[in-house]
DNA sequence: CGTAGCATGTAAGTTGTTACATGATTCG
DNA sequence: CGAATCATGTAACAACTTACATGCTACG
């Protein structure tokens, strides 16, 4: 059986929160599940037709002046139900594909700095990452304190956390083990 | 700019440990790289193929009797040269792609349950998985003692156990979380 | 006698990425 | 005047997954 598509939930999600566009939807994604979850135009435009013909969204048209139209997608009853059971049926187990171990993996063919360097630009990347996740936080406590969706958002929002402050403890630690061994 | 064929870096990678066949890549990719890194006989076969067009492997055919021949790969000096470039440069940045945070993040459309089930899940799946690491660590000790690449090896290994202990963490505190709540 | 392991491959289908195409307005 | 923003989409291409196909041996 073939995979199923997953950026289809994404957008029927967003789509619970509210109407709104392609375009929208890109930008909404960027900020708010974009710490885990990500998607492109090429894959936003075609997936929402199909979500169309599936009769899980509804399209209209509005017209700006000055402004190319936009098609404003509603989520419809069925749009609704079919996100409700995607929710409750249990996660599909994650197949892991990490380039950056499996260069590490084969470090006694490059020199160690090759390796080092390696981790040094993870590390900054998780050190940038984790300060941005303060950044989010703050906005989460200040715009959104009684929304319904907040303790959710949280939740998603402490994972990212835990896992770069588990980045940086690792790659502290390699390197120093790194630098040790040289 | 199209993305680049990483498995043909991971086979290259793992054929710099030795000359071997594509089911026995398969099977050293699972107790080797499993934790980050996985392929299947539909990838392997027709990259093996690729390579060999390349001049990157060399293929040769092993006879055997009562089963079916195998064939034998092996890595070219241009190979050996091809894996030692890819090495060098820095990991391309991964796409995050998480449904389990998909999921959580849209809890506030299913029963609470739900969404306690979904990390439930999770636990149970990292704690076998920081088992495993624990044999892995075992093994790394007992049978790979002076390999040339076992600094390396625990490397990767180390970052597992790190992840696993940050998911397990967050998995705990969330639950404890949601259990107040309710 | 069914299942698992050994061993290699093809074919079909889906997903996802990137580049291309268009065109107006606003801002520096 | 060039760049960025708004706004939608298509086309081409990789990459990856899954199922299918084959056939022998050993084991319980």
């Amino acid at each position: 059986m073939a995979r199923v598509n997953q950026s289809q939930f994404a957008l029927l999600g967003l789509l619970s929160l509210g109407p709104m566009s392609g375009y929208d939807l890109r930008q909404l994604i960027a900020w708010s599940v974009g710490h885990f979850w990500r998607e492109g135009y090429g894959q936003i435009y075609p997936t929402l037709q199909h979500l169309e013909k599936q009769r899980l969204v509804t399209k209209k048209t509005q017209r700006q002046k000055g402004k190319p139209d936009r098609n404003i997608y509603s989520l419809t009853p069925a749009g609704r139900d079919r996100l409700r059971q995607w929710l409750s049926q249990p996660a599909s187990p994650e197949v892991p594909r990490n380039e950056l171990l499996l260069k590490l993996f084969f470090g006694q063919w490059v020199p160690a700095a090759a390796s080092r360097a390696q981790i040094e630009a993870h590390r900054r990347i998780w050190k940038k990452q984790l300060e941005e996740y303060a950044a989010i936080r703050r906005r989460l406590l200040e715009e959104h304190e009684q929304d319904a969706g907040r303790p959710f958002w949280e939740i998603t929002l402490s994972y990212g956390e835990h896992i770069a402050k588990a980045q940086l403890a690792w790659s502290q630690e390699t390197l120093k083990k790194l630098r040790d061994k040289k």
